[in-house]
DNA sequence: TGTACATCAGTGAACGCGCGTTCACTGATGTAC
DNA sequence: TGTACATCAGTGAACGCGCGTTCACTGATGTAC
């Protein structure tokens, strides 16, 4: 709860409506399912009075929908960024799933609205694309491993899906069972990257030295 | 909703405690969160006035606490089961793999409330052994097959972590995303066993055919 | 320069609803005498 | 064999609470004249 809040200056009412969706993330980030964040939870963290998100979003189902769209946006660009400037096809990849994973664990609330809503949820509204998109990602590169030698994969499509399915384990089984003793993020998402896009081990990361071999 | 409901004869009591808890997992399957299932659902859909739960558990949390412990016997009870009269390492982990994915999608409810908690939830309540069960059994198979010769994991703990998020992937985000065209589970937990537990390619299942080379 | 007014950003009180839980109870059935 | 009583399995009404949402409003600030 915020006490020395200011009433936004005229013509800049805009503002509320950002600290809405800011704060309706982070409390996803910490809620179990979207039904368990309140539109009076979300007034009450940034110190309005309950009735004030009306003037920004048509319903406390605006607000969620209006996440949901960010987030998708949010975790496309993230994952293209990772791409950026780099050549190698293998490279390429391991960065899309680190980059992927990194975006899970930072933004909770973000990708739990985007993959872990319930069936009711899913069913209430259009299939998310967020899904069909990550996908589209590892896929593509799977293949362009596989043409450019550096994967040894027969079928791209079964194994660009399992690595994707694994990704999202990596993301979410451990804040589910946080007393496990994770290994390190990237050395297991390197691990299920080698293992299931099929890639050579001579093809690593030029920068990451080989590790020793026991 | 049972209209045709009777009251249970006397000494009999115990039949709605049943009822009780087949109804909360029933109704955990579809929800997205523990805390989306209510202790009016529950007697709703029993067909029994809401106060009655009470002669039953002490409290709405009693039911859900009992639903975990219920849960993680059932779940340890399946995968032990699958793994008796098979003598090959690398098929009893592919059946332990199996029973564990086959558990997910079979019992939802009681999958999502073993590993799907929100954090919340999660402190609230003792760390779930479910966790380091789960993971205990696929360990020690992955350095039984290593040991035999049909692993080539030089680190089993890190491999065996790597395909226990794998198959929590497989279980989760199918239900999540019910529309991407997902391949035959079967298939692809078989993927993701023989990617990470480092299993060579001729010590498959003797039933299993060799897969045609493209 | 002053002032009336429109507009903006947000509030306080109230609503109907479903929730978990408490309480005193009811009706059927077994049992002691 | 009859009957008073204890026990069992479950109920109906009510409680306080937090929820999403509606409504009429307030106080500050810019603007037209």
């Amino acid at each position: 709860m915020i006490e020395n809040r200011k009433v936004n200056p005229r013509g800049q009412g805009g503002r509320l409506r950002r600290d809405i969706l800011d704060t309706a993330v982070d409390l996803l980030g910490q809620a179990s399912a979207d039904d368990g964040v309140t539109l009076r939870d979300i007034a009450r963290r940034i110190g309005i009075a309950a009735p004030s998100v009306y003037s920004h979003f048509p319903d406390r189902a605006a607000v969620i929908d209006t996440v949901i769209e960010e987030s998708y946006e949010a975790l496309t660009a993230a994952t293209h960024a990772a791409k950026e400037g780099l050549d190698c096809p293998a490279e390429r990849l391991r960065a899309l799933a680190t980059a992927y994973v990194r975006f899970g664990r930072d933004h909770p609330g973000r990708y739990r609205i985007l993959f872990e809503a319930s069936t009711e949820d899913a069913r209430a509204r259009p299939p998310a694309p967020g899904g069909a998109a990550a996908f589209t990602g590892l896929s593509a590169l799977v293949a362009e491993c596989i043409t450019e030698g550096s994967s040894t994969s027969t079928d791209p499509t079964l194994d660009s899906t399992a690595l994707w399915t694994a990704l999202h384990g990596i993301v979410t089984l451990p804040r589910a069972t946080p007393a496990f003793a994770w290994p390190d993020t990237e050395v297991l998402t390197d691990r299920v990257v080698t293992g299931l896009a099929g890639l050579r081990p001579d093809h690593r990361h030029p920068e990451t030295p080989p590790a020793p071999s026991r």
